[in-house]
DNA sequence: CTTGACAAAGAACACCTGTTCTGTTATCCT
DNA sequence: AGGATAACAGAACAGGTGTTCTTTGTCAAG
């Protein structure tokens, strides 16, 4: 058995794809055969097309090939193994903005909100006082709320009841501790005549006050009597983590 | 006094715009000048050349040259569609072009993204060239996105199909035009054997990728050939209008 | 050691590609 | 109307650029 073609990267792959990579990153359009040669310091530009083949082969990038020859048709092709990948598909990115995405998170600063307890649709509701004995401090981005408050803080939503507003189980809610509303906040709230906790929208309307769901399929709940409706704070932000480093933040705001 | 040289852009040159962007939306790198011929049906390479100095000298591309002609040396610079990114001046200084003659230095709370159009499951997808001829322009509180980039669009949403990603029917999304994905970023994206738009997380995996919707009790779309899946843009943000005065904004981003 | 295939050097080829040149047409301003 | 210039058309040029060819070196298995 003679030799067998290699299927590792060695040195000069590795500094072949780099060199790739950063000229896109600067010129933002791939370098020719002969740009990377001189990089690399290779001695030929066979050698080049030599290791791009491979490189090809290896499934590390694309050779576009229309029917004719095309000038710096290299495309880096994303994989496990050109682990820096991020920073290449950052391509369109570095157009305009460069910076990893990691950089900005961690630019912004966080405001630490305790976290009360839970509401749960048959379970009292906790208030803002329970605030001072928080079981838990979560950070949350402080450009997504319109305004510092010292009077903020969480409850984790536990089960699907309150999926009419949008929140699942597990969601976290910031709450902003009021007493009343006004019309079109979401307010979470305890109805005293029900023993029922919610999250609606706050419609006054003459002496009642509707809450309607934020999935507007399901029905309103007209409170006759207003001091039935025990309004324990307003709705200033929704939590939800998709997974383990991506999360949503849904901003409850008026707009024009 | 006669005839002075047109610093509007007319049709071609919006057409010669729109296909460089969907060159390199395409193939990851600009086209050349007898590509772009083709692609707008110029009659002359002079032709294109002559517009392309006129894109130059008003700021919207830069043609690199580094002393000896290079192909495909066509970059984009960020539009006077989002004038406030002309502060990011070391990309302009780095590419020594000049800046856009419009820039404006003024902080504004409120950033305009143009509605290239609206997103259906079974219709092609809108992408961002086709923010050049806005439908509409919506305006978007700057907090809210994590980092100015030049390359926003909006989209409108039409039927309920992308509940799963938990968008409704009217909503808005804001999508950054980017290539290439990050792991867990939410995407817009076009399924070629399908024929299908979509919203989903993206996770690569191997050579394969995962399209994961935001609502977990749907199923994941596992695609075999990434080449099947043309990305359109990251979500930053999906605005939802409760009612009259009523907005809810929310912000997808990464999370510690 | 011999052998066979991988790997590299260097040169050459054929085509791609930006640019320029010359001439023509269209349009604006006086 | 008429001059001046923008804008276009077509072709040609000069050099960039992917690819291939030949020759030579290198390594591992028999």
């Amino acid at each position: 058995m003679p030799r067998r073609p290699s299927n590792s990267l060695d040195e000069l792959d590795k500094k072949i794809l780099a060199t790739i990579r950063e000229w896109i990153s600067k010129y933002h359009f791939p370098p020719t055969v002969r740009e990377i040669k001189n990089a690399v310091g290779a001695s030929s530009t066979s050698v080049v097309d030599y290791r791009l083949k491979k490189l090809e082969r290896l499934g590390l990038l694309k050779r576009l090939d229309n029917g004719r020859r095309q000038a710096r048709n290299i495309m880096l092709l994303p994989t496990p193994h050109n682990s820096d990948f991020a920073k290449e598909g950052d391509f369109f990115e570095a157009m305009g903005a460069k910076q990893p995405l990691e950089a900005t998170v961690e630019e912004e600063t966080q405001l630490e909100v305790p976290v009360a307890g839970r509401i749960v649709a048959g379970a009292p509701l906790p208030s803002f006082a329970d605030a001072f004995t928080p079981e838990d401090m979560i950070e949350v981005p402080a450009s997504l709320l319109p305004k510092r408050s010292s009077r903020l803080y969480a409850l984790e939503v536990k089960g699907n009841s309150m999926i009419d507003a949008m929140v699942q189980d597990g969601d976290i809610i910031i709450l902003e501790a009021v007493e009343h509303a006004n019309r079109g906040d979401m307010v979470a709230a305890w109805l005293r005549d029900r023993d029922e906790a919610t999250l609606k929208y706050y419609i006054p309307d003459g002496k009642r006050v509707i809450l309607r769901p934020a999935n507007s399929s399901m029905e309103d709940i007209v409170v006759e009597n207003p001091a039935e409706l025990e309004i324990k704070g307003r709705v200033m932000l929704v939590i939800h983590r998709v997974d383990g480093a991506t999360c949503t933040y849904t901003v409850h705001r008026k707009c024009i």
